[in-house]
DNA sequence: TCACGTCAAGCAGAT
DNA sequence: ATCTGCTTGACGTGA
C-alpha cells in the first residue's frame, strides 16, 4: 500500500498549481507558469520521497489552458526534457501518479460541444502522463457524469462516448463512485461493459450505498483492475466533524481511519487520502501503520 | 500589504 | 431563477 494526497502540499511554500486568469494569457507568461509547476512538482515529489508518500495526484492546473483555444504554444516540445526527468524520478523511486480532471469533464453529457472540451481535457491529461512516460499503471479517474433525468441512458451515453475514444487516453481512465448520482454498482456494471476499471471512494460510499459489505466492494472493485492498471487506487477521506454536507475533514480522524484499516484486510490498494491538511495527514496515517502491523496487509 | 470579488468550463440539489 | 459545492484554492484589482 501507498499512501498520498492529492496535488497541494502546504508544508512546502513551491506551489505546482499555479495558473493566471485566461485574460492574462500570453505565450510568455504560460512558460513561466509551467516552467513553475514543475519545478514545484519535482520539489514535492522529493519532499514525499523523504516521508515515504510514493503515491501523488498531480494538479490538473500544471498546464494552465492546456485544453483551451487560447493555448497554441507548443508545451509538449518545450518542456519535454522536464517531463522526463519528472517521469524518470517517479518510476526510479516506484511512485504511483494518478490525475483527477475537474468537474467540467463530464463524457456522458448529452451536448456534443461539452463531450468535445471534455476529450480535449482528457488528451491532455494523458499527454502529460505519457511525456513523463509512465506506463499505464498512472490513471486518470472521472466521474461517470450526469444523470439528466434518466439514468439507465445516461449509462449508455457513458459506454457509447468511452468506446468512442482514443486507446491512448482509454488506457488511463478509470471510474469513480460519487456521493450522490453513480454508486458503485452503476460504476461495477459499466465495467462489464467496458472494462474500465473501478476506483473506490470510500467516503462517497458511505454517502450513497446498497449497504454492501465492505469486503464486498473492496473484492469486486480489485477484480476491475487488470495487471496493466496497476493494484486498484482507493480514495479516502471522512466527514469534517459538525456538518452533514459531505464536506471533507480538516485533520486525518485516527480512529474513523483505523477503522477503515481494519475493514479492508486483506486487500492491497493505493490509497489517497483526500483530507485538506494533505500531507500533514498522510504522515499520520503512515505513522499509524507502522506502530499497528496488524493493520497492513 | 491585504481584503475580497472573481475565476473557462457542468451538473445536481437546495434556496 | 439563482446559488452552492465539487479535489477548492488562488488570481489580481483596488484600497
Amino acid at each position: 500500500m501507498k499512501i498520498g494526497y492529492p496535488c497541494i502540499n502546504r508544508s512546502l511554500s513551491c506551489k505546482g498549481n499555479r495558473t493566471f486568469r485566461l485574460r492574462s494569457y500570453s505565450d510568455e507568461r504560460l512558460q513561466q507558469t509551467i516552467q513553475n509547476n514543475l519545478n514545484c512538482l519535482l520539489h514535492i515529489l522529493r519532499f514525499n520521497l523523504k516521508y515515504g508518500m510514493l503515491f501523488f495526484r498531480i494538479s490538473s492546473d500544471i498546464i494552465p489552458f492546456a485544453s483551451h483555444p487560447v493555448c497554441t504554444f507548443p508545451w509538449q516540445k518545450h518542456f519535454r526534457h522536464q517531463f522526463k526527468k519528472i517521469g524518470q524520478f517517479i518510476m526510479k523511486n516506484d511512485m504511483r501518479i494518478s490525475m483527477h480532471p475537474d468537474q467540467f469533464i463530464v463524457i456522458n453529457t448529452p451536448r456534443e460541444e461539452v463531450f468535445q472540451r471534455s476529450v480535449a481535457e482528457i488528451a491532455y491529461h494523458a499527454e502529460v502522463l505519457d511525456l513523463m512516460g509512465l506506463d499505464t499503471t498512472a490513471k486518470i479517474q472521472l466521474h461517470v457524469g450526469g444523470v439528466y433525468t434518466d439514468k439507465s441512458k445516461s449509462i449508455v451515453r457513458f459506454i457509447d462516448r468511452y468506446r468512442s475514444l482514443d486507446a491512448s487516453l482509454k488506457r488511463r481512465l478509470v471510474i469513480e463512485n460519487d456521493e450522490k448520482s453513480y454508486d458503485i454498482q452503476d460504476c461495477l456494471l459499466i465495467h462489464k461493459k467496458i472494462k474500465i476499471p473501478v476506483l473506490f471512494d470510500y467516503f462517497h460510499h458511505t454517502l450513497l450505498n446498497n449497504h454492501e459489505s465492505f469486503c464486498d466492494v473492496l473484492e469486486s472493485c480489485k477484480k476491475t483492475w487488470a495487471e496493466k492498471d496497476g493494484i486498484p487506487m482507493v480514495d479516502y477521506s471522512s466527514q469534517k466533524p459538525h456538518t452533514t454536507t459531505g464536506a471533507h475533514a480538516e485533520h486525518l480522524d485516527k480512529s474513523d481511519f483505523k477503522v477503515f484499516l481494519r475493514n479492508s484486510r486483506p486487500y492491497d490498494f493505493d490509497l489517497m487520502l483526500e483530507i485538506k491538511d494533505k500531507e500533514r495527514s498522510v504522515i499520520k496515517a503512515l505513522t499509524i501503520l507502522k506502530s499497528d502491523p496488524r493493520l497492513i496487509s
